[in-house]
DNA sequence: CATAATTGATAGTATTACTGTTATCTTTGC
DNA sequence: GCAAAGATAACAGTAATACTATCAATTATG
């Protein structure tokens, strides 16, 4: 993807950050060592103050651009699921045949993310790490109708939904096109953690064993 | 279930709590009101001193019973397990046919619970309603694996590989029978907590709308 | 009824999650 | 090349959280 993506700009909600991390040094910073330091700590023992600490700035400078690491996750999680849908789209133009259409959208979101140069100061690899353990903290909040309402979620849904336009042209009957792609969405999510940390209700060993697994099941269901 | 169930008494691997709350009036009481306390704040704003209020105790009491909030949360969702899996046990046994007895499980594992009174002083409905919304950070830790050996999820798992041995039964030779009934479960709370919450990306519109879809999967993906 | 165990009251600490102010440094527009 | 504007750093400060420790009061038990 490299050339390709090499001009990519991300559009995320505006209302999730203070100040736009894409328009400065320090932004970049925020949001390239951000990543690196929720990886290595987890979400729950990472803070503003040792990130600012990481990257030699200011625990006030971190706020003039997230009002808190919550939000700063929904901005690391809204981009991700930009570059998927990117990467989606990219992926799925020009086929024909929904049936193989299908198969190409389906290994996409359900694969593991591999390294990418799509973009400097943003490793695909470890943010695809951090969505697999942490992307679920985004959600069950207290205040997700709110921050639903104010379109937090828009991309994330709208993955979601180009998929199910995909299910609907393979099988225009089945009844739960949303329910399964949520489920395989979020499921692989699910799978990829499994693999790593509860391996004895999973198939799924390794990095490569995810996707069979929601082929297997989609071509089943959609029969 | 009520009169079946009345001399119920579920087990909890001893390493989660400091001092066994059934033992005690205060620790039944804690169990019960950090039920409705976490309902309400949600997990992330409950606190040991915000429950301590509520039932009248100090805050350093409630530390004698569990360390912390998130083995107080480790230790509802086990609670919680081994409910379900005295449930899933009593509604399949003497059933000799595994796809009724498969369909059965997935009923019982995938469907919303309404009020249920098998224990005085623990509310079924409303830790159910807790498990859609928090269950999956009791696993999303720095410290799953370290808990994961001490045997905290053990209940869970054991869930799990009972239907997996349903699956196996009505189907020997598909080969991601632990991958499917790990979605299925924990895409079930998945899927209850969309229809709360973020409505358009699932069918399930109403309680009794998620069995359905797994039904419909189950039976198609091990035909 | 004496002793042990439990609970409550109070105090205290380190950390978190911020907010506010002022000084310095860096752009940019002319 | 310089002045004004804007961004960042340094520092101070607050309320809440997540505990730990001590000791007194209460309750259970043998």
């Amino acid at each position: 993807m490299n050339t390709v993506l090499s001009n990519l700009k991300i559009q995320v909600n505006e209302k999730i950050y203070v100040k736009d991390p894409e328009t400065s040094v320090l932004g970049k910073k925020i949001i390239e060592q951000s990543i690196l330091l929720i990886n290595e700590l987890g979400f729950d023992d990472f803070t503003f103050k040792k990130l600012g600490e990481k990257i030699g700035s200011n625990e006030s400078s971190l706020y003039r651009y997230f009002e808190n690491k919550h939000k700063l996750l929904v901005y690391l999680s809204s981009w991700y699921w930009s570059w998927m849908e990117y990467k989606l789209v990219f992926a799925t133009t020009n086929i024909t045949d929904p049936k193989e259409k299908l198969r190409k959208a389906i290994t996409i979101v359900t694969e593991k993310v591999l390294d990418d140069n799509s973009t400097e100061h943003i490793n695909e690899a470890i943010l695809n790490k951090i969505i697999i353990a942490e992307f679920t903290k985004t959600l069950h909040t207290k205040e997700i109708d709110q921050e639903n309402k104010e379109g937090f979620f828009l991309i994330y849904k709208r993955v979601i939904n180009r998929i199910v336009s995909i299910v609907n042209e393979v099988n225009p009957t089945y009844p739960f096109a949303k329910s399964l792609v949520s489920t395989i969405v979020e499921g692989s999510l699910h799978q990829h953690f499994l693999t790593d940390h509860l391996t004895t209700i999973t198939d799924c060993n390794g990095p490569l064993s995810t996707t069979p697994f929601y082929h297997h099941l989609t071509e089943n269901v959609l029969r």
